[in-house]
DNA sequence: CTGAAAGCGCTTACAG
DNA sequence: CTGAAAGCGCTTACAG
């Protein structure tokens, strides 16, 4: 296997009779190359096949124009489905992107956030699950997104997510609107501000602005946002006899779950029992009944993503962006108005 | 946002009072350094949060401890699981595994194959779909491990699967058991020794031997493995007024996309029709009817890639692993023996 | 506009 | 067992 040694930039320069320099001006666009040359530089890259080693910028330190995507699991599909549409918007803009799964274990997370990693990255786009919130503050870090999680003390921190609070009143009005009066909801969590805590916040406002019950049974934590712990809450609470007309899950996989164990204790979906979850991952538009869940904007909860990981520090950073969602009305709920 | 500068393997030697080299050796664990200097190292690094950089070692050539897993979607949830999987396998093994998304795009594929991609490897892991075979011969270019796809003329090329005909025979076995005699194919392709023929293959010499007709509308392709594509290609075959008392999808993408056909049309699964799919992933277990599937051995081919990958080219380079499957038979098909 | 030098962090021969 | 030198591919000041 006679490694045949990869084309280089001096093997470029040689080729076209210039400096490495001028290949480097001409690979990254610099405007200060004569047309001729850079005709001639670009035959040469043409006729070698010369790919740029990006080891080479990376080690003399400046922008990799890497970026890295932390994920606590590919096995949820709407961070699959988000990670490949990340890395594909990202090469189109020339970025790269390197897929990170946490697990959720807090020191994989940490490494990241601080950029104690073996390899550097401009930034960091982050779906945190098991760090503390202060930890996220890194001084000296690489630039970090969060996705989902909301900071209120980090204005060094960007943050793209949708209204998990209006979603979660939209899903309620929805529900109500069809004349459901015991709502579950699953999936609360401890931590500040996450995810969870905006979706049972804006689950809680709703259902109290519509007058209904505050029965503290109908609040249900899970300890994973899985179909599994969906499906298992679910059979505990009818099994504990707790009469629920509708479930607010907080996300797809959770609700999915509960709908398995609905349809298996015989309840109709949605005749006597509604639900909704958060994602519009592929799957609810095909269980059976199909599944009405918030949809966030993907593509531009991505470009905000890039955005705000892309942006120099400066007025930029820290910003807010708060994605359109939409409230996709499927099987799981009544149809009509 | 004064970024701290980052600690070196310098800054451990000086605090340790040795020079980098020794530095260089303790992390490498390489066995010439005395106990009492290593402990001293040791504690320096720990002291100063040291985390090797390794763009220098990959600037330097040698072994990158990275492998490429490059799959056509993660969208597909057999390649989320499989890459989050890998990742993780590779990770307690010291090893980095990079995910990359080709959706299919043979220039991707090829650049990666070829090793001309802007950060080196050690090996690429691939499952291949767009790229001609011959072309995955490259001299030079890193060490390749096939999933799935088989190269009959590349001796260098490692290749990892279950075994497709087989698990199809197993498949068709199991419907003809059943009394089914008008099985549909799904998922068929043109490529050499791909999944896909190997499990059409397999179908049409367990069907012949069983005495089935070979009606030539049994055997359907569709473009992509998606539920959409396994959806439309069902009722096209409903519509077209072609019997059929199973379907095996090449896939479960496909087989859910059938199965959602079939109850729309209100044709009972299993009792007129069952569907069978490949690779169990987790939806099958959810869907309803739950989906009979062949679950490849996941660990054990996860195990048997990162092997392949790592293995030092030699006498273990080209070598075709058989990976273990099971059929795990669940409501799409009838019950008992 | 182009050329020669220095250096990013590390490892690999080469001396002691 | 430890130290000093060279070099991987590239970019960034610095001269011409």
């Amino acid at each position: 296997m006679g490694a045949s040694r990869r084309v280089s930039i001096k093997d470029v320069a040689r080729h076209a009779g210039v400096s490495w320099k001028t290949v480097s001006n001409v690979v990254n666009e610099r405007p200060v190359v004569r047309e001729e040359t850079r005709d001639r530089v670009l035959r040469a890259i043409q006729e070698l096949g010369y790919v740029p080693n990006h080891v080479g910028r990376d080690l003399r330190g400046g922008p990799t124009r890497t970026i890295a995507l932390v994920v606590p699991a590919l096995q949820n599909p709407y961070f699959a489905r988000l990670a490949e549409r990340m890395q594909v918007a990202a090469r189109e803009r020339g970025y790269t992107v390197s897929v990170e799964v946490s697990l959720g274990i807090a020191e994989t997370e940490r490494a990241h956030v601080r950029g104690l990693t073996a390899r550097p990255v401009d930034a960091v786009i982050i779906s945190p699950t098991a760090l503390d919130p202060a930890e996220l503050l890194v001084p000296g870090g690489p630039r970090v997104v969060l996705l989902g999680e909301m900071l209120p003390a980090a204005p060094e921190v960007s943050h793209v997510a949708i209204d998990n609070v209006a979603s979660a009143a939209d899903v309620v009005r929805l529900l109500v609107g069809h004349g459901r009066r015991r709502l579950l909801f699953l999936g609360a969590e401890g931590s500040l501000r996450s995810t969870g805590t905006d979706r049972l916040a804006g689950f809680r406002a709703a259902t109290r602005f519509a007058g209904l019950d505050a029965d503290p049974e109908l609040t249900r934590t899970v300890r994973a946002w899985t179909r599994e712990d969906g499906y298992h809450e679910m059979l505990a609470v009818l099994e504990a006899g707790i009469w629920v007309d509708a479930v607010v899950a907080g996300n797809d996989l959770l609700a999915l779950g509960a709908l398995a164990a609905l349809q298996e204790r015989g309840l109709a979906v949605p005749e006597q029992i509604a639900v909704v979850g958060w994602d519009d991952i592929p799957e609810a538009a095909w269980a059976c009944p199909s599944l009405t869940s918030v949809a966030p904007d993907l593509d531009a909860l991505i470009a905000a993503a890039l955005d705000a990981a892309l942006a120099a520090s400066g007025p930029q950073a820290g910003a807010e962006t708060v994605i359109e969602h939409q409230l996709i009305r499927r099987g799981s709920t009544p149809s009509g108005t």
